[in-house]
RNA sequence: GCAGAGGUCGCUUAGCCUGGUAUAGCGCCGGCCUUGAAAGCCGGUGGGAAUUUCCCUCGGGGGUUCAAAUCCCUCCCUCUGCGCCA
């Protein structure tokens, strides 16, 4: 959520971002208001317990001398009476403030593509080279064809939109991530490996609301969340907390199992396993000084394009619009690879620079000579298995249905070139 | 899961029994001193609202009281022991 000094002192950038964003304003408006309510409230109840803390004083000075100070008792009931109602007062005052504050979307960066939709995402760069192949099979098809995924089974024991990955293509998975880790670990990213779930305040600090209804999947009879990915227990965790961010920021490379309920989510993108509840990612996560998160953003997308270079995937770069960005960003890019069977550029990667959207949620603040400060966090993809194993399959799939195995993946997969089909 | 001991300002720590302005050290910042630095000395070092004053803050929430770090209830977490377990 946005600082209330931004409120307080600059509320035409809310309300200007309002407009970018195509958003209304009541809501903005409200905190604005509740905020002006609150602070009144305060200071009322500041007067009253002054006096109260005065007359308390003043007992406890009689009584050490021996005397009583019982005449005083009538206008402390008094005094009490109104702090009690003023107390509940502020308290649900400030609590309908900052629900509201919670839903006013992060401030725009100024360079983000003005824009209704997906569509007017801007292309900033084009990577590799479009294969020329003979066949074009949707990825599920190839995956049949090796023998590498069991859907059918998948969906009798759990559901639609799950699957048994198999043989060859569970080691590719395995490789992907290895692959994934080696290079953020050789770029001074820590290796995190988090908490799988998390409780709802610390979830409150790093993602939209509406996502408790539509992303994450609840724990029954627990006050826990599965998370949807690794970024949320790395942003969390240093909540409430005063980090030292020396001369280079937080780097870390978090490596999870992620659960999505993908509510309202349909299409051609349900086949295969390019859209499903559960998949295994690769995060780079950064927190850094507010003067340098452009800087660690630009950071995070080369070592996206580094690593799919590496895949020889051929991809391109967007720069995310107005319209698609969603409610924590404040910038975005995404890394798209080319999928032959569908002849679309489709998402394998996102890099967000939230700014200090997350860790004023979160009042995580970092030291600096004259105080205190909040962090800028970012978040990307580095590898994000299933996507980037359905571009694999579909890039690189040749005419008898075997696949080529990326060179930079062999070593953890026996030396082999090939995946063969059955 | 059971029992005991704990949680105090960035870190360490006193205060809790016996209620009355949160103690000291370390670290950090500033000043004096110095060619420079260290040491030494002095001051500062959580948050909020107002503007030079006031309020809040002792793991979270609630209660008792004129007054709660201190007493009571409850929840969370840490440590120790026991139990269970991949």
């Amino acid at each position: 959520m946005l600082e209330m000094k931004v409120f307080r002192e600059d509320s035409k950038a809310v309300f200007e971002n309002l407009k970018r964003r195509k958003m209304p304003d009541d809501i903005a408006k409200g905190v604005i208001q509740m905020d002006q309510e609150w602070r009144e409230l305060i200071d009322e109840g500041n007067k009253l317990r002054s006096q109260r803390n005065r007359i308390s004083r003043e007992i406890g000075e009689l009584k050490k001398k021996g005397k009583d100070g019982s005449d005083l008792l009538g206008e402390m009931a008094k005094i009490k009476k109104g702090l009690m109602g003023n107390e509940s007062k502020t308290k649900e005052t400030l609590a309908s403030r900052e629900e509201a504050r919670m839903r006013v979307p992060n401030l725009l960066d100024s360079e983000v593509p003005q824009g209704q939709s997906e569509h007017d995402n801007r292309e900033l760069s084009l990577h590799g080279k479009k294969k020329k192949t003979k066949t074009s099979r949707p990825h599920q098809e190839v995956m049949e064809l090796v023998g590498g995924v069991d859907l059918k089974r998948a969906a009798n024991v759990t559901g639609r939109r799950f699957y048994f990955l198999t043989g060859d293509l569970a080691r590719l998975e395995m490789a992907l991530i290895n692959y994934a880790i080696d290079v953020l670990c050789e770029r001074g990213y820590s290796l995190t490996i988090p908490p799988f779930m998390m409780n709802k305040e610390a979830y409150e600090g790093v993602v939209d609301l509406n996502d408790f209804e539509e992303v994450m999947y609840k724990i029954e009879d627990h006050d826990l969340y599965l998370i949807a990915t690794s970024e949320h227990p790395l942003t969390s965790r240093f909540k409430n907390e005063i980090i030292e961010i020396k001369g280079e920021p937080l780097r870390y490379a978090g490596i999870s199992t992620n659960f999505r309920r993908e509510v309202g989510a349909h299409g051609m993108s349900d086949r295969g396993i390019w859209r499903v509840h559960q998949f295994a990612k690769v995060e780079q996560v950064i927190i850094c000084k507010p003067e340098d998160s452009k800087k660690f953003h630009d950071e995070l997308v080369a070592n996206a394009i580094h690593i799919f270079k590496g895949l020889e995937i051929p991809f391109r770069v967007v720069d995310i619009c107005t319209g698609d960005i969603g409610t924590v960003a404040a910038r975005k890019f995404d890394l798209e690879a080319w999928m032959p069977s569908s002849q679309q550029w489709k998402e394998v990667v996102s890099a967000s620079n939230c700014r200090s959207y997350q860790s004023v949620r979160l009042n995580m603040r970092y030291r600096t000579p004259e105080g205190t400060d909040f962090p800028h966090t970012l978040n990307a993809t580095a590898i994000a298995t299933t996507r980037a194993l359905a571009a694999i399959l579909e890039n690189n799939q040749q005419a008898d249905g075997s696949v080529v195995i990326p060179k930079v993946l062999r070593k953890w997969m026996g030396d082999q070139n090939l995946i063969k089909a059955k």
